[in-house]
Parts: structure tokens; sequence; C-alpha cells
DNA sequence: AGCACA
């Protein structure tokens, strides 16, 4: 009942989630209908903005309706862990993933240009445009030269603040299953382990994957090492496929 | 390669 809000949780923080750390903000509250562009126009005046990730979640308009004329507003707090998602090499300042059932027409929002007009900005038409079509620029230029792939040497000193490669985390995320796996089949062998928690089975289009949680990193590294690529009666395409997952499973 | 549960 007096339990603290769960981002303030210590459960949900991992060794390099020392809340402080955290840089990176969870938007809830947002329209069905809400653009990417519009999102990055919210934030990128704001000084060490660097991009945006829009979800939606296929929850459709559950709970919170946003409407200005019903004055419901934005919720912004902190985000339980960093966006890790790394930017495609071919995409813009942000970053669309679209987990709603039905593709609606209007679904080709990508990056490019924008035509956006800046509404809170009273700072006029030519500046709105120009400073804009240079934002943009100076954030795709990390795309032109395109430091994730090409010229390692000449970018390594920029690229190491980003990509450590995966975290530790003692929750597991377990892919190539076949698509005939069940949670039953798997939790009878993670179950034999240590330390072993909970397992969640999604199917994303097609293939399962699953997330288990432990008790310990260390309880779940020696999962990941056991059962690296091994198979189970319901693989078909190969071993399993396991790594730390990207953020620690909720708790129940 | 594919990382959710808010």
């Amino acid at each position: 009942m007096a339990r603290p809000p769960y981002e303030y949780d210590p459960y949900y923080l991992q060794p390099d989630q020392d809340r402080n750390l955290i840089n990176t903000l969870f938007v809830s509250g947002l329209p069905d209908d809400v653009k990417a562009r519009e999102i990055h126009n919210l934030f990128r005046r704001r000084a060490g903005f660097d991009y945006c990730q829009l979800k939606y979640t296929g929850r459709g308009n559950q709970g919170v309706k946003f409407d200005p004329q019903a004055g419901s507003v934005l919720h912004i707090e902190l985000a339980r862990s960093n966006s890790r998602r790394k930017r495609k090499p071919g995409s813009g300042p942000y970053v669309v993933i679209d987990n709603r059932i039905k593709a609606s027409a209007n679904t080709q929002e990508t990056s490019s240009d924008d035509g956006d007009s800046d509404t809170e900005e009273p700072s006029g038409a030519e500046d709105a445009d120009a400073s804009n079509k240079d934002e943009l620029k100076t954030v795709k230029s990390d795309t032109v030269q395109d430091p994730e792939n090409s010229v390692p040497a000449a970018n390594e000193q920029l690229e190491r603040t980003i990509d450590e490669g995966a975290q530790a985390c003692s929750t597991l995320f377990i892919a190539n299953l076949g698509p005939n796996c069940t949670e039953y089949e798997l939790k009878q062998v993670l179950s034999k382990y240590p330390g072993f928690n909970m397992l969640k089975i999604r199917t994303k289009g097609g293939m399962p994957v699953a997330f288990a949680d432990f008790e310990q990193v260390e309880q779940a590294t020696k999962v990941m090492t056991d059962l690296q690529s091994s198979l189970l009666p319901s693989s078909d395409r190969g071993g399993m496929h396991i790594e730390y997952a990207r953020s620690k499973m909720r708790k129940p």
C-alpha cells in the first residue's frame, strides 16, 4: 500500500542505472495519432537533446486521453532505463516503432525532412525553417558520415561513449526459439537453475522470444553460458540465442 | 537480428 513509486524502487536499478545516470525520459499520455516529428519538435531546442524514439504500443486509446480541449497533459518522467536502441545509419533524428495491429495509412514516419512549423516558437518563420534545417543537418551529419559503421578509426573517441555493448543484467533475452516453443517447455529447463524467477514469452510476428528473470546477475550469466546455442525439442532453426536483456523484468 | 511488462 505505502509502496514507493516504481521508479524509485531499487529493484529496477541495474549497475549502470544509478538514477543519476539515466538520461532518457519516458513520455506517456500521447495521442494515438502523434507523429514522431511532433515529439522531436518538443525537445529539439533543449540543450543536450540527442534524439527521440516514438513507440506505438498498440494500446490504442486506453487510459488517459490526450486532448487539448480536454486539457490533458503529457506525463514525463525519468525512464527506467536508458534508451539503448541505436539509430540505424540511414535513420534521422528520431526513431519510430509501430506495434499497432492495424497499419493505418499514415505510417511513413521515419526521418528525412519535415515541414515542421514551430508552434511554441514565436521567433518567426525564417528562423523556424532555416535553423530547423540546420539542426536536422547537424543531427544527420553523424548519419551521413556514419560513425557507426564506416571509418571506425576516426571516430573511436566519439563512439565509445555510446556503445558499450551488452550490459550484464539479471534478466535474459532468449531468441531463436522454434515457433512451437511453449512457456512450459522453456520453464522446465530454466527452473533447474538457482535463482530462476520467472519467464515471459512474447510472440512478435511469428517467432517467439522469451524473457527470463533471475535473482542475481551471476545466476543469469551462468544460465546464459550453459544454455547458449542449446536445442529444445521444439527448436527448428538451431539453438537458442541468449543475451542479457536490455532492461530488467518488471517486478510481478 | 529479433528486447516486453509502465
